[in-house]
DNA sequence: AAATTATTTGCGTGATTATGCGGGAACGCA
DNA sequence: TGCGTTCCCGCATAATCACGCAAATAATTT
């Protein structure tokens, strides 16, 4: 095998994985570890990618890791973190959109090998930079302001699956409304991802509880778990406690 | 055997196998070592293949392995310009993945009413940006090494739409083989874009002219339109003239 | 046809490159 | 802190390359 040959899938893993084990690497191309570790040295040296100890990581992946921290609150990590326990090996997760939810999926653990279902852009994009992650995108028109897929075709193809997860992003969360959002097309495409899955959980930083918009989504009773970043014990949360919720 | 000879046989042999080494070519050909180092050289010189320690490949594999990088980005913009003139208010346009078709979604003008159909998700969070384009998006099982969605459920999709103008970005195009790709999945998809169009447009810089991958997308006469940063006279455009293929 | 010239080819030599191995240093994790 | 892994360095080996030169071949001239 010719030593750019072998560059050039170390490259292609990188670009489908992200990352790569020097220890992979050298069994899947049978030669010494020190010919893969020569050969990355190369490789960061003319930039394509960055070698850190055991291997190397895609440049995008670095990027990433240094600005997408910029705007991300810490309450939406805190969320995000509890979240991510939730989701195990094997799962179908469907996915909605927002920063919280890009957070999620930015620290999801590069071993987890799940399913995720999403009709989200950014949020796809993001899911496509995990190693092992297999995406789905139920597709269609799209809707600009929330960089999202919706319409009866994407609601019938949420109707054909049985997830086990719903991560659902939440911009206001009510006692009386459950959760509410501003625009028809988009409460539809929600209403659909509910239905769909066994365990519905809601992602709201505190600030969006006990706040309403025009069109319900869907009733209390239909979440079963909320995560915010306060703990469970505090007092704004216990009404939903109540309500039978599950608050972490 | 001649010298010609010889060298058209190491052009097909890279053809086939997108690589070759010194040493077989001088087992299969009975001549000196030196004689095909010196063949590589010059078909090397002569922009046919590029000449690495042990042997040769094909010019395919320096995109491989440039890939990441944003390269000959003055060039794509020129081909995006080209494009862009063909788009009309009202089209519908199927419009495939690549760096080049990034730059031509940002060159957009503003005031463009056009419908755009598809599959790669970073094409759709660029078209999301454009004011007045609407956004379709063909959604299914996501790719992630071509961060497209492919699979039945896509093709079916084309199928059941009539298309103005097909924007295909082309890793590879050659006289006889046409457009080619390299997975499968990419070009059943492909497949479906054309198929649905009215018109099918090539967008290629003149590096990926005469190169080709290991699965064809489509024969050339499915092709109308070839644009690439090159004036229409240029003696290596003339051949694809001469099937019929509009330059631009 | 013969001679001359130019081109191509093969070989030898020494230089360059690629690769693997061993030992010690550095790292990461518990 | 200690242990296993990974890394870095120097070296040895083998493969590959580049250069000059001479023989062989092809092309051109006389």
């Amino acid at each position: 095998m010719l030593k750019k040959e072998r560059q050039a899938y170390i490259i292609q893993q990188i670009n489908i994985h992200n990352k790569v084990l020097s220890s992979d690497l050298c069994v899947q191309l049978a030669i010494s570890e020190d010919t893969v570790r020569r050969d990355l040295q190369e490789l960061a040296e003319e930039g394509k990618l960055i070698k850190v100890h055991g291997g190397a990581l895609a440049k995008s992946f670095h990027f990433t890791i240094e600005s997408k921290q910029v705007y991300s609150l810490p309450e939406k990590k805190i969320i995000a973190h509890k979240a991510i326990d939730l989701i195990k090996d094997g799962m179908l997760v469907v996915i909605s959109g927002g920063t919280t939810m890009r957070e999620l999926v930015n620290m999801l653990p590069p071993d987890l090998n799940a399913t995720f279902v999403t009709t989200n852009v950014p949020i796809a994009l993001e899911l496509l930079e995990h190693p092992n992650a297999e995406v789905i995108f139920f597709g269609n028109k799209l809707l600009k302001s929330a960089q999202m897929a919706v319409g009866a075709e994407v609601v019938q193809r949420f109707g054909q699956i049985k997830a086990d997860l719903c991560l659902l992003g939440t911009n206001s969360i009510d006692l009386n409304f459950g959760i509410t959002d501003l625009e028809w097309e988009i409460i539809e495409v929600k209403k659909a991802m509910i239905a769909c899955a066994q365990k519905t959980v809601s992602l709201a930083i505190s600030e969006k509880l006990n706040s309403t918009q025009r069109l319900q989504v869907c009733a209390l009773d239909q979440v079963d778990v909320l995560i915010t970043e306060l703990a469970p014990s505090d007092e704004k949360l216990l009404p939903y406690a109540k309500r039978g919720l599950a608050i972490l």
